[in-house]
DNA sequence: GTGCCTCGAGTTCC
DNA sequence: CTCGAGGCAC
C-alpha cells in the first residue's frame, strides 16, 4: 500500500467522526475531497476485480457522509463527486488498446486420456500416422496474469493486458517499472510483441503482505490477485514498489518470424533478455510429455511461484500454422491442468435463481471455506438431476449419491474459478437431513415450473409474467455484444425495474426514458446516486444506441437458441428488420416458403429455427418487440464477405482423396479465406478440389459444368493467400 | 446414428 | 469457465 492510500484510511477515520452539522466549510471542503478519493478507489477495487474491498455497508456509509456533507453545502459539490456518478467506468483511466494479434485462451486437459485425445486430433488434423514423430514443448502454466508487449525498433512502445483478448488495457507505465522487463532490445525484429506472464513469487508475496499489515493497508489474498492488482495501479509509483515479474512464452505480431520451432522461439526470446521458464523442454509424443507433467509436478512446491498446470504446443511452427485456430483457442496448445485443491465444509441452504429464459438453477449457500486462496460460499449446483444424485454425463457426483441442506460437501474450483461440489460425505450426513425437493413452480412468480423431455433444466412457464426473467432479459438487453448501454448495467436496471416513477419493465422502456424523465417532476437528477451530469451522461448514452445494427438488435431480444454467432447469421440472411419481420410473421413451423428459406441457413436448424418463429407470433412478447423497434433506428446489416482472397464467398465442395493435407485442415483454411465449403456438388457450387478417387461427385460436377481443380490447383490457388 | 465442433446459457469471485 | 445441446459431416 502506498502512502496516500494509507493517508485515505486514516482521514475517513478522523472525518466521520465529526457530525455534519458541525463542520467547519474548510473541513466540509477538505473531507469531500478525501470521500471522492476513498469512494473512487472502492469503486475501482470493485470493478477492476484485483483488490479486495470494502464491505457494502462501508461503502454505502461513506456515500452517504458524501450526501449529507453535499445537502448541507451544495455550493462545494465536487465536479467528480461521487454521488453523481451511476456507477464508476471499470478502470477509468487505462486507454483501451486493440491487439494486432488476438490473445488466445487454452484449451484444457485434465487427465492423461484428454492429452492422448489432443495428441491424436493433432495427428489426425495433420494426417500423420500414430507413430510418425511429433515433437512438443512443455512448460509450466504461471498462475499470474497475461500481458503483450509491443517493441518497435528495440524500443518497449507498449503494454498491454489481455482483456477480452481483442481488446485489452494500456499499462505501459506500469510495465516499464517491472525488471524482468527490458525496456530496449538489441538485434530485435522491427516490430516484435512479446507475450508472457507477470507474477509475483510466494517470498515477494508474503514480504508485501506482511507490509501491508504493518502499514495498516489490504492484503492480498493469494499471489496472482497482489500481481494482478499491482499491474493495474493507476499509478506507476505505486506498481514500481511492487515485487513483480515476467515470463515470456508467447508472441504476437512479428516483422520477421523469431524461428522454425517453438523451443528455438523460446531460445531467441532469452538470448533479447527476456525470462523464459527454467522448465520449458521439447519432449516427444505423449508418453514425453506425461513424463514431463510428472516431473514439473514433484517441483512444484519447491518453484517459489505458483503454476496451475503444463502447457503443451506443436514444437514444429509450420504445423502450428497449419493447425490453425478455432473460434477462441488454438488447435495446437494445450494446458494440462493439476488436479484442483478440494475442501470440505457444510452445505447450509439451497437458493433457486431464475434466469432470462426461466432456466431454475440451484445454487449451494456454503458455509464460507477457502479454496484455491479464494473464500468460496457459493457454488453451482447445476440442476435438480445434479443435486438428486442422478448426473447422466457422468459427472463428479456419483450415481444414487444425492446432495441434501446440512450435508458435509467437498467443494473445488473448477479451471480454478468456478465453484462446484464434487463429493458428500454420506458418514455426516445429519440424521435429519431430507432429501431436497426441487420446486415445482417458480420461486419467483407462482407460475407453473416443467421440465421438457429430454431436457436438463425446468423453466418457469410464466414468461414475460415472471418478473426475474423480465430483469434478466432487460439485463442481457443492455449487456456487452447487444445494446451495451455506458451507465445502465445490470444494478441499474435493478433499480429501474423496481422504480415507481420511472420504471423500465421492458426494452422499449429505455428509450422512453427521458422523455418520461421531461415530463416527471421526481426527476432522476435529484436522486441518490445521480446528478444532473451523471443523467444527461446516461440519456445521451441511451441516444447513442437508437441506431442499432440489426444483428446486436437481434442478439438483444434474448431468444432463447439465438446467440451472438446466430444473429449475425440471421441478420445477414434478411439485412433488413422489415425483411426479418415479414418472414417471421408469415412463417410456419415446419413447412412453407419462408421455413424452408430460414433452415437452409448455414447455421440455422429446426431448434433455432421454432424458436425464432414462436416468439415474433407470441402476442405478448411481439408487442413488445414491436413498442422497442418503434423507438430506435435499425441499421441494414449488409453481407460481409471476405476479400482479397480469390475464394471469398465461394462455395467449394472437396472430394477424393487430398494428399499434401487433410480434409479438416483444408476446409478450416478454405473458410478462413472467406469461402463456404459443402458436402455435396450442387448447382450453388462454386469450385470443386477433386483428389484421386473422386467419383460422382467429381463427374457431377463435370454435368453441372463446374470449375474442377486437383489439390496442386487448389494449393495454387490459394498460394498467395 | 455417431461423433465432432461450436455456440448458448448460466454461474462465481473479485 | 463449463456443460449441454444444436448443427452438421460422415
Amino acid at each position: 500500500m502506498s502512502d496516500s492510500e494509507q493517508e485515505k484510511g486514516a482521514a475517513i477515520k478522523q472525518g466521520a467522526g465529526i457530525a455534519v452539522d458541525r463542520l467547519t466549510t474548510a473541513e466540509a471542503k477538505a473531507e469531500l475531497s478525501r470521500l471522492a478519493a476513498e469512494i473512487g478507489a472502492a469503486n475501482r477495487a470493485y470493478h477492476a476485480e484485483d483488490a479486495p474491498e470494502i464491505s457494502d455497508a462501508a461503502y454505502d456509509a461513506l456515500k452517504q457522509r458524501n450526501a449529507a456533507i453535499e445537502a448541507r453545502f451544495p455550493e462545494l459539490k465536487r465536479a467528480d463527486s461521487p454521488s453523481g456518478q451511476v456507477g464508476a467506468a471499470p478502470s477509468d483511466g487505462f486507454g483501451k488498446v486493440r491487439h494486432a494479434v488476438r490473445m488466445l485462451s487454452l484449451e484444457n486437459a485434465f487427465d492423461e486420456t484428454d492429452v492422448a485425445e489432443f495428441d491424436q486430433r493433432i495427428r489426425r488434423f495433420l494426417g500423420l500416422s500414430d507413430d510418425a514423430p511429433l515433437a512438443y514443448t512443455a512448460e509450466p502454466k504461471i498462475d499470474g496474469l497475461s500481458l503483450s508487449l509491443r517493441y518497435e525498433n528495440g524500443a518497449l512502445v507498449q503494454a498491454a493486458t489481455r482483456g477480452d483478448g481483442e481488446v485489452g488495457e494500456n499499462v505501459t507505465a506500469n510495465a516499464l517499472t517491472i525488471a524482468d522487463i527490458p525496456q530496449t532490445l538489441a538485434g530485435a525484429p522491427e516490430i516484435l510483441e512479446v507475450r508472457g506472464e507477470v507474477y509475483m513469487s510466494h517470498a515477494d508475496f508474503a514480504a508485501l503482505n506482511a507490509r501491508q499489515e504493518v502499514t495498516g493497508g489490504k492484503t492480498f489474498a493469494n499471489p496472482r490477485n497482489a500481481a494482478a492488482g499491482s499491474l493495474r495501479q493507476l499509478d506507476a509509483g505505486i506498481t514500481r514498489a511492487r515485487p513483480l515479474r515476467f515470463f515470456a512464452y508467447a508472441w504476437g505480431e512479428l516483422s520477421e518470424p523469431l524461428s522454425t520451432t517453438q523451443h528455438g522461439a523460446i531460445a531467441r526470446l532469452a538470448g533479447l533478455g527476456f525470462q523464459t521458464n527454467p522448465l520449458t523442454d521439447r519432449l516427444d509424443g505423449v508418453e514425453g510429455l506425461l513424463r514431463h507433467y510428472k516431473d514439473v509436478e514433484a517441483r512444484r512446491a519447491a518453484l517459489g511461484y505458483d503454476i496451475d498446470g503444463v502447457v503443451y504446443k506443436v514444437d514444429d511452427l509450420r504445423l502450428q500454422e497449419r493447425l490453425g485456430f478455432r473460434s477462441t483457442t488454438p488447435r495446437w496448445a494445450i494446458a494440462h491442468k493439476f488436479p484442483a485443491e478440494l475442501a470440505w465444509t457444510v452445505l447450509e441452504a439451497i437458493d433457486i435463481q431464475v434466469g432470462r429464459t426461466g432456466a431454475l438453477s440451484p445454487v449451494a449457500r456454503l458455509r464460507p471455506v477457502t479454496v484455491g486462496g479464494v473464500v468460496v460460499s457459493n457454488a453451482t449446483l447445476h440442476n435438480e438431476d445434479y443435486i438428486a444424485g442422478r448426473d447422466s454425463t457422468g459427472g463428479p457426483i456419483r450415481e444414487g449419491r444425492d446432495i441434501r441442506v446440512g450435508d458435509w460437501v467437498q467443494v473445488y474450483r473448477a479451471g480454478d474459478v468456478i465453484p462446484k461440489i464434487k463429493d458428500v460425505d454420506l458418514s455426516r450426513r445429519p440424521a435429519d437431513a431430507e432429501p431436497y425437493v426441487f420446486p415445482g413452480v417458480c420461486p419467483e412468480c407462482g407460475s407453473a415450473a416443467l421440465r421438457e423431455p429430454g431436457d436438463a433444466v425446468r423453466r418457469c412457464a410464466g414468461g414475460l409474467i415472471c418478473p426475474a426473467q423480465a430483469v434478466e432479459k432487460l439485463k442481457h438487453f443492455v449487456s456487452r455484444g447487444a445494446f451495451d448501454i455506458e451507465g445502465l448495467g445490470a444494478k441499474q436496471i435493478e433499480m429501474f425495474f423496481a422504480d415507481d416513477l420511472l420504471p423500465i419493465r421492458e426494452p422499449a422502456d429505455i428509450f422512453t426514458l427521458a422523455a418520461r424523465d421531461g415530463a416527471n417532476l421526481a426527476k432522476l437528477a435529484n436522486r441518490d446516486g445521480f446528478g444532473e451530469k451523471s443523467t444527461s451522461k446516461l440519456f445521451e448514452a441511451i441516444e447513442e444506441r437508437r441506431e442499432i445494427p440489426l444483428a446486436r438488435l437481434l442478439f438483444a431480444l434474448g431468444i432463447r437458441h439465438l446467440g451472438e454467432a446466430g444473429a449475425s447469421i440471421i441478420a445477414s440472411h434478411y439485412g433488413t428488420w422489415p425483411a426479418f419481420e415479414a418472414a417471421m410473421t408469415a412463417a410456419r413451423i415446419g413447412e412453407g416458403p419462408e421455413w424452408d428459406d430460414l433452415v437452409g441457413i448455414d447455421g440455422v436448424g429446426a431448434v433455432m429455427a421454432s424458436s425464432l418463429i414462436t416468439t415474433m407470433q407470441q402476442e405478448a412478447e411481439r408487442a413488445s418487440i414491436d413498442r422497442l423497434v418503434a423507438q430506435l433506428e435499425v441499421q441494414e446489416s449488409r453481407r460481409v464477405v471476405a476479400e482479397g482472397s480469390p475464394v471469398a464467398g465461394k462455395t467449394i465442395v472437396f472430394t477424393g482423396t487430398l494428399e499434401k493435407m487433410s480434409r479438416a485442415e483444408a476446409k478450416a483454411r478454405a473458410e478462413a479465406l472467406g469461402a463456404k465449403v459443402a458436402g455435396s456438388v450442387s448447382a450453388k457450387t462454386d469450385l470443386v478440389v477433386a483428389g484421386p478417387g473422386a467419383g460422382s461427385k467429381a463427374k457431377k460436377a463435370t454435368d453441372l459444368g463446374i470449375e474442377t481443380i486437383d489439390e496442386d490447383g487448389w494449393l495454387a490457388l490459394i498460394g498467395g493467400a
